[in-house]
This record gives structure tokens, C-alpha cells and sequence, in this order.
DNA sequence: GCCCAGGGGGCTC
DNA sequence: GAGCCCCATGGG
């Protein structure tokens, strides 16, 4: 799948935003899991939480040898919900792990190769089409579960674009998704490695309440300045 | 004690 | 189909 570059211009300039973020903090190995299902684990429980609390989580469900397909089918909803109860809105997210889970077994016998080992955009309808998985989700486990090149966006892309002038606050999901896929090649290292720095730079320098650190790489192109 | 963090579903009009 | 409310923990 190659990608179509409408404009140079645009994606020279994203290459060289992505390069004066990679330049900073070097490449941050996204996502971390051990495994593919680890990081489908990690994006349903993910929504709207730090990670932070994620790890944690995983961790619980790890100790407890459930971090697997069967295992999350075969625990009661109330012991899921205890494990991950650190990651708020447990009890949706229990629900939404056991929902995956079981869709994974009844159709794919459990095996993710079969699920990943089709059209990228039929996976993603099949995706949107369960309980408690949107886009952004929907394309994180694309992307850095199944390894196919679809760009993911989330609210630091939407923050940090529009301090750079690229965005408009009013933008939605599938614009900012379709704007990085019309100028970037349709490489899977490209936009895990994109959105993972963008994740980095949002983290770290570009908080909701700070306008701007003058320590983010990007501050010498931001629109808004402190002071 | 207060604020807010990497979303998504469901309802309303 | 945009705008709202709900979910409901933990760290700074």
C-alpha cells in the first residue's frame, strides 16, 4: 500500500516536525506490551486514564493469569472489574475487554493472526462495530497490534496541531486522520513512530492548562507563547 | 480538597 | 449529527 503525497510542501513540513521531536527523545518503542493482545488489553483500558494506571492493571491481570483470550472470557465480570478498578469507568471496561474477548474466540477461535490477516479497513469496521471500541481505539490496535498502516490521532494531536497553526480546535477525528494519511507515506514504523512522539511531546510539554513549555521541541513554530 | 487525565456510549433535539 | 451527560479512580 503505497502512500499518495497530494502536497510536498505538507509533508515536508511534518517530516521535519516529527524529526524535531524523534531529535529530542530519540525513538520511544511503541506500544508497550509484550505481546499484541497485551496491547489491545492496554487500549480499551487506556480511554480517557493515564497510563500510568494501566500498568498497573495489566500488571493485576498478569499476576493473576488472566492476560489472555480464554482467560478473560473464563473470570467473572466482578473479578475483572476488581483487577482493573484502578483504571476508572471499570466497570464499562470490563465489560468491553470481555465483550473483544469473546468475539476473538467465537469467530477467530482466539487466534489474532486470523483476525489481523485480512483488509485493513473491513478489521476496522469489525472493529468500530463492538462495544466500547471508537476510532481512536479502534486504529491504536490497527496499528500497534496488528502492525497495519493506519494513522492513529488523539487529543494531543488535536492540542498540538492547533498550537502549531495546522489544526482548528473544531477539527474532527477523521480529518486529522485523513490530513497525516494524505501526506505521509503508508508506513507502519512511520505512524507508530509519529504518533508516539506526538504522545511524548503532549505528555511531557504541551499539558491543557500550560499553553506552552518552552522546553517542547515544537516551541519555536507554536502559535501561542506564555507571557 | 480540587482539578483533571491519551474515550466511548447513549440520549436528546 | 452536534451537543450534552454519564461513567467514577488516582496523582499532583
Amino acid at each position: 500500500m503505497g502512500g499518495k503525497c497530494l502536497d510536498k510542501r505538507i509533508h515536508k513540513d511534518l517530516m521535519h516536525i516529527f524529526r524535531l521531536m524523534y531529535d529530542r527523545t530519540g525513538p520511544r518503542h511503541w506500544w508497550p506490551a509484550q505481546t499484541s493482545f497485551e496491547v489491545i488489553v492496554g487500549a480499551v483500558l487506556t480511554q480517557f486514564v493515564s497510563w500510568r494506571n494501566v500498568t498497573t492493571a495489566i500488571e493485576n491481570m498478569r499476576t493473576e493469569g488472566i492476560l489472555n483470550v480464554d482467560g478473560i472470557c473464563g473470570v467473572s465480570e466482578e473479578r475483572l472489574e476488581e483487577l482493573i478498578r484502578c483504571t476508572r469507568f471499570y466497570k464499562q471496561k470490563a465489560k468491553k475487554l470481555k465483550v473483544f474477548c469473546t468475539h476473538l474466540k467465537t469467530q477467530y477461535s482466539g487466534s489474532l493472526d486470523l483476525f489481523f490477516g485480512r483488509d485493513l479497513y473491513e478489521i476496522r469496521r469489525e472493529l468500530l462495530s463492538l462495544y466500547g471500541i471508537g476510532e481512536e481505539t479502534a486504529d491504536s490496535i490497527l496499528l500497534y497490534a496488528g502492525e497495519k498502516p493506519i494513522f492513529v490521532v488523539d487529543s494531543y494531536t488535536r492540542r498540538i496541531f492547533c498550537r502549531l497553526g495546522i489544526f482548528s480546535e473544531d477539527i474532527s477525528y477523521g480529518e486529522m486522520q485523513k490530513f497525516f494519511m494524505d501526506n505521509l507515506e503508508h508506513d507502519s514504523d512511520l505512524f507508530n513512530e509519529f504518533h508516539a512522539q506526538i504522545d511524548g511531546v503532549g505528555n511531557r510539554f504541551c499539558s491543557a492548562k500550560t499553553p506552552l513549555c518552552e522546553e517542547c521541541p515544537l516551541a519555536p513554530r507554536c502559535l501561542f507563547r506564555k507571557g
